[in-house]
DNA sequence: GAGTGGTCTAGACCACCCA
DNA sequence: GGGTGGTCTAGACCACTCA
């Protein structure tokens, strides 16, 4: 139940106010996404319907709607009319084009295939711990992977997580990752990823990412880093993606 | 006026319903886009306030409301507690950061002086037809510029503007421009930009570029391409932005 | 204190989905 | 046909700004 501080209306009398409180609309917000990250509403499951939440929480059914509605903007819920609300299950589909995304210089979308190799726990380097928010001597799950379109490899990447929060994430050594990462953090690490900022540099390719790439050693490289948050607003991934040949592209809109 | 279709509340009845019409607040919002493009309400006007937009459009408050909602949500209103609703002046603080944005490798922000090293109008290249969907033969005014902090210049750029639509633009060459250029724009061709897509790639500086910017030939660089959008939809700027050293930083949130 | 936007409610009716 | 979200209204009260 939220925190009503006295409301009336219809000119219904009501005893003094006590604390300011933070409009309920966004209490009932927060509280949804307390329920979803605690995992009382599964990514997949259906809410119960609006008028039933209004009940719940005790307010109208318009609060619930703004708060729903803030949360489906945001890409946590999605509406179905006529069906229901949706927590967003991070489907391949749906997560690759939530953020900003890679495209080919004609324009065509890239759809890669993601290939291991080589994963490991190590020490958390500066820029680790930096970007993911750590205490000193963290260490990191280090996933290094390439991904390629028709065999060609167009992207060498460097993700880092919190070798705590995803000590049940691994995987084989050379093996192809069929299923988006995202997904594979929410299943086997109950990690949702819902938001990401990114910045992009130019870079000259090292020795490793020319070998990996196919490409000479100085060829001019974008250079894409990424931190994922999650539900809770935590930082749990630092990605380093380089490519040559693809761009990168704004969805703003 | 918008166009109701029949819509009854408590119950009081009507005669039958005409044509299937979009949503009341759709039909709010696009009217007041189009009154600003007008001219109707410039940028920095307040709006009438939203109980005299419901009388004048016949429509409740609420309605009202939420279409000046979702254009405060696009940008392009500003609302303001106990002082009216206003359309956003493109002052030039508010427009630099509206799009994704360079910083430097440290995260400080960039605060750059433009300076003009040439302009002209000439035909537009194959890109600029593309990203302004202009028909064949048509004219660009071309701007080349760097983009300096403290004397020293860290972007060059080239600006491809639809030559009909903005006659009234132009500059000294050698000038600094010390406005924010959507400012210019707007003021002096009554192009507002609401909107920009952005792609960006890896390249290596050419002669001209590496001279621009105190590099060397084929130095990695970002090139960062944008085409902005006006109020009305159209594509007014093809822009691409070279730099070495600075990042360019996604804004989701 | 008048006027503006911000929050909240209650209720009517519409449009869609599905059994 | 029952249930869900989508649109729209009317009205109360709150919180902020400015004269």
């Amino acid at each position: 139940m939220v925190t009503k501080s006295s409301r009336r209306t219809h000119s219904v009398p009501e005893p003094a106010p006590p604390l300011a409180s933070r409009p309920l609309y966004l209490q009932a917000r927060d509280r949804l996404v307390r329920e979803i990250v605690d995992g009382v509403w599964k990514p997949g499951d259906y809410l119960p319907s609006e008028a039933q939440l209004a009940v719940t929480f005790g307010v109208s059914i318009g609060t619930i709607r703004r708060a729903t509605e803030e949360l489906a903007a945001q890409g946590l819920l999605e509406r179905q009319h006529g069906r229901g609300t949706q927590v967003v299950p991070h489907s391949s589909d749906r997560s690759r084009f939530r953020f900003l995304r890679f495209v080919h210089p004609d324009g065509r979308s890239f759809r890669p295939v993601a290939h291991l190799i080589q994963q490991s726990v190590q020490p958390a380097t500066r820029e680790d711990l930096e970007h993911l928010d750590l205490p000193k001597n963290a260490e990191v799950l280090v996933l290094l992977r390439t991904r390629s379109e028709d065999g060609v490899p167009l992207i060498y990447e460097r993700i880092a997580l919190p070798a705590e929060r995803f000590s049940k994430l691994h995987f084989e050594a050379g093996q192809d990752m069929l299923e988006e990462i995202y997904v594979l953090y929410q299943k086997h690490s109950g990690e949702t990823v819902v938001r990401a900022e990114d910045d992009i540099r130019a870079d000259a390719a090292t020795r490793a990412i020319a070998t990996a790439l196919g490409c000479e050693v100085g060829t001019p490289l974008l250079m894409v880093r990424r931190v994922a948050f999650s539900l809770t607003g935590d930082r749990v991934e630092h990605r380093k993606s380089w490519t040559a040949t693809l761009r990168y592209r704004s969805l703003l809109d």
